[in-house]
Parts: structure tokens; C-alpha cells; sequence
DNA sequence: TGTACATCAGTGAACGCGCGTTCACTGATGTAC
DNA sequence: TGTACATCAGTGAACGCGCGTTCACTGATGTAC
């Protein structure tokens, strides 16, 4: 179809959106967010520094359109783990929080631009502002069933929401920075350790702790 | 004393090594480290920008510096709060956690600097090496304790550890990344919530949870 | 007490760099007739 | 089916900027004699 162009293959590149994302992932997950620039990232791409501002108004555009992804790809995630079986709440919590930090593990460069300081502009993009919120009601409604049906203790659920996302929060910047477990950085290894700490927090939030 | 400089106030500042970090952990806090510049710095202090470099060997050797008084700072605010008196380890897991927050609570700029992308280079410097470490080592030892005493429940003391540091780590950083609590961002507030997670944490990690 | 001199803590000009963004533009594409 | 034309998705040169760092320097300070 495209016969005509032969001087230059593609003037047209076709995807030019989504190439930016993966480029900028890349980049991310390399190098970090300080050293990453339109211009490397559309070097990267093959196309001139000025193409990138047919596709995003600017710089923060760009990233905003990458944290939303990430809220996206963290909701299907906890979704993935739940599974569609019903469950406890318990066993729901459990397993999104597994779910939470597999997500962050395997993606390094989204989770950390997703809770960057720069994120705290969040509310000027609403596609982001909504998936961050998708997520973070996932887990808040979860808690609140568990309350609602008298499993766990009787705390405030602003409490208890802070107390499961902190954990999972933390646990997933924690690895990620490499501050814990040195030498086996595998991710199961890395799992393993998430299911046992998601346990204790079980432990912590339920009414009668018998697991 | 210096009745001979009077063309210029001070031509030796006197303290620019402490001048500097001040400046810099005043525009850390408005801005962020991404805006974070020697020149700008050196031009608060009223100091040519190669003046900074009688002082520091870089950039990053002065936020090195940094980061390392917030290690210290946050060692001597969990000591504060952990207190001269003996008690059991459960209390002084839960104050030592107390501590934790409020220091990152009442220094932001210094705490996110500790745990930023950036300071994955920690090891090339050993003072701030060996001061995040014996942060890490307060906690870990209280846990030890607590084990060794056959208070808490019979989990590795990895796990145990990792639990506990990511639940205030993570609670730090949505704090500071105002995350978490919108209108109600008096610290006293959040110090009251703060307690009320110790306290999950307390009962998930206890053996016989009577508290 | 006075002086010579080494050392220290700054200056100021300059470097080369990469950045985000703008502008006027042009080649490719798709569509109405 | 062929053509005119609007629209789209790129180009390339240029802008002004602030940055980290270097260099050779100079004024201030402290100390040995």
C-alpha cells in the first residue's frame, strides 16, 4: 500500500504515540525520570524532537499519559489476582495486596512515576486522576467489606485503608529501591516474602485471629 | 574583629558549607529535587556558584550530605520518642515507629532525599552509608528483641522486619506525597492516625494479641 | 610587636552542553466530486 | 476512475535558557620568626 515511498520508509510513522510511551518507559526504567527528555526520547523513535508535540501538548503531558497506564495496568493487576471466585474479605485483601506488589515489581519505572512528587499534579489530567482513584477504591471497598460483615476489628476504615496501603505502598518502594533483600532479587523469592508480610497484616486487621 | 573589611561585609562567609545545606534543603522542600541547582543555591547564600565547590566535590556529594543528616536526624527522633526508660519490646517497636513518621512527617525534603531513585549511589558514601544503616538496625533490633523475648509471633525476623519498614515507610511517603488525609494535614492529626496503624501492626505481630 | 609568606576561601569569565518549545514549512494521505 | 484539495503528521532550523564544572585569579587570614 505504501509503493509510492521509497525514499523514506515511513514518513508517516503510524504509531508514533504509542512508540513515545514505550521509548519513555524504557528510558525510565534506565535511567529515571531525571534524565529523561523529549528529545532523547524521540531520537529513540526515529523522528524529529518537534513530532512529539503532535501527539502530547508537552513534556508533563507525556508522563501524566504513562502514570495513567500504570493505575490501569495496577487496577487489572489486583483484578488478576482476586480472581473471579467469590471470596472473603480476608482472602480478597490478601490477595490484592499480592496483587499490588507484583504489579509494582514488574513495573519499577511506572510505579514510581505513578507516587512521584511530580504526580501531586495529578488532578490537572482527569484520565489520571480517575484510574488513580479505580485503584485506590479497589482496595478501600474491600476493606470496608470486611467490616460490613463483621470480620475484621471494629476500626475506622480510614484507618484500616491507610494501614493495608501503607503496607503495600511501602513494600513495593522498598524493593524497588533495592533497599531490602539484598542478594535474591528474583521476584518469587521477592512474592514469597509479600505473602507472608500481607499475613501479618491479616493478623493485625482481623476481629478473631485464628488463620 | 574584622574592622579592615569594610568594601566588603564578608568576603569569608564564615559557614557556607552549612549555609549551603541550609539553602538546599529549603528550596528541596519548595520545589523538589528536580529543580534543585548549585547556581541557584550558591546565589541564595549571595556566593559565586564556584565558591560551592570549595566545599563539596559535586552536586551529588552535597545532597550525599544531606541525606546523611537526615539518616542522623531520624535516628535521634526515633531515639527521642523510644525514651530512657526501659519497657517491653512491643512499646518500643510502636514508638520507635511513632518516631519514624514524624520525623518524615516534619522533614519531607530530607526524608525523600533518603529514599529518592538517586540515592541508589548511597554506597559511594560511607558517613551516609553507615547512618542509613543504623537507622535500619533500630528497628531490626527492637524486632530481635521481641523475638528473642517470645512475644511476637514465630516469623523470620526478615519478614518481621520488612513488614514493620514498609508499613512506616509507606506511610511516610503517602503522607508526604499528600496522598493520604486531604483536608486535615495538621500534623497532629496524622499523628493520631499514625498510632492507630502502630496499633495494627502491634496486633498482627504479637503472639497472643490481648492487647 | 611587626613582617613575610603560605594557605585558605572566595571571584568572575568562560566552556560546552542538552534541554523544552516555537515557527514556518512540506511531504503524505484521504476524500469529495 | 481521476483529480483537486483539505487535512494530517512530520521536518529542520532556531530561540533562549540554565545548568555543572573548569580555570586562572585574588583578597583575606593566620602563623612562624
Amino acid at each position: 500500500m505504501k509503493k509510492e515511498s521509497f525514499v523514506k520508509e515511513h514518513y508517516h510513522h503510524g504509531s508514533l504515540h504509542d512508540a513515545l510511551i514505550g521509548a519513555a518507559v524504557q528510558r525510565l526504567q534506565q535511567d529515571g525520570i531525571a534524565k529523561l527528555s523529549l528529545r532523547a526520547l524521540a531520537a529513540d523513535v526515529g523522528v524529529s524532537p518537534t513530532a512529539v508535540y503532535r501527539h502530547f501538548e508537552d513534556k508533563s503531558a507525556l508522563l501524566a499519559a504513562i502514570a495513567c497506564d500504570g493505575f490501569v495496568g495496577l487496577t487489572q493487576n489486583m483484578h488478576k489476582y482476586l480472581g473471579h471466585e467469590p471470596c472473603d474479605a480476608l482472602s480478597a485483601l490478601k490477595r490484592i495486596g499480592i496483587g499490588y506488589v507484583d504489579y509494582a515489581i514488574h513495573h519499577p519505572a511506572h510505579y514510581r512515576l505513578m507516587f512521584g512528587q511530580r504526580m501531586v499534579e495529578r488532578a490537572r489530567y482527569p484520565d489520571l486522576y480517575q484510574a488513580s482513584n479505580t485503584s485506590f477504591a479497589m482496595l478501600r471497598d474491600t476493606i470496608k467489606r470486611g467490616i460490613d460483615e463483621q470480620m475484621f476489628r471494629d476500626l475506622p476504615l480510614d484507618v484500616m485503608t491507610m494501614t493495608a496501603w501503607s503496607l503495600v505502598h511501602g513494600m513495593a518502594m522498598l524493593t524497588i529501591d533495592g533497599c531490602l533483600v539484598r542478594p535474591p532479587n528474583q521476584s518469587d523469592a521477592l512474592m514469597a516474602i509479600a505473602n507472608q508480610v500481607q499475613d501479618t497484616l491479616a493478623h493485625g486487621l482481623l476481629r478473631s485471629p485464628s488463620l
